[in-house]
DNA sequence: TTGACATATTCCCATATAAGCATGTATTGT
DNA sequence: ACAATACATGCTTATATGGGAATATGTCAA
């Protein structure tokens, strides 16, 4: 069996880097196939075959306007992917609690040696 | 150029669903391969390969025990996969809260078609 | 209608997978 | 020392990829 389908699922479409930069890219605002052309300096059929994979995962919505084509990013399909993410909020943060609590720890220590 | 490889970064690393599970089956404690295997019923070369891929990328750290080897995740290795959703947070709630402010303004004005 | 502009798709290639099966290696108990 | 246990790796195969170049499709303007 080889990889999943970059189309599988938001886990695999975001697997590529330029896929990441044009979530980003989109983000704020629709824009033309052009400008994201220009502006993350790709290749247009580099550009049109990514929009198409994260168009299949609902990762970017399109609407046309007259001959050019206007995307931006779906937002809210980021959130399967934040949400897995945060399942392991609470681990590193109780890892970042105790690296913290070991070191006032030893911050009290060493003032009870100064005294 | 085929895709990039698994063990490059996080994103790629995260992109395999089975991987997914053995992150979230080794977040809380340390355990063994066997109960890897026995836990989420995969072969056990699948799971050494698959723990292989995660060790490469910092996704899993492990310690030797015996002859057991117990691997845990590492779990501020995901952070920059949540800080990375994290950019796109403030526009999915822009779009719940222009929702939300819809549904209110609709509501107004039920109530003064009532009244 | 035709031409120009904007975007999408196709074809080819090098590459990297994940699964399954077989085998290798390390460590412990007896 | 040896057998058993616990993992890891090697090999093969089917499959999907991303880039590049060429080409197709779609839409507007004159």
């Amino acid at each position: 069996m080889a990889r999943a389908a970059t189309t599988s699922d938001v886990f695999n479409a975001i697997a590529e880097q330029k896929r990441r930069q044009i979530l980003v890219f989109l983000a704020a605002d629709e824009k033309q196939v052009n400008e994201i052309v220009e502006g993350l300096r790709l290749d247009q059929p580099t550009v049109s075959k990514h929009l198409r994979v994260l168009r299949d995962v609902g990762l970017v919505r399109m609407r046309r306007n007259g001959r050019h084509k206007l995307y931006q990013t779906e937002a809210k399909a980021i959130r399967p992917l934040y949400e897995w993410a945060s399942t392991f909020e609470r681990y590193w943060s109780d890892q970042l609690q105790r690296i913290k609590q070991r070191a006032e720890q030893m911050a009290r220590e060493q003032q009870r040696e100064n005294r």
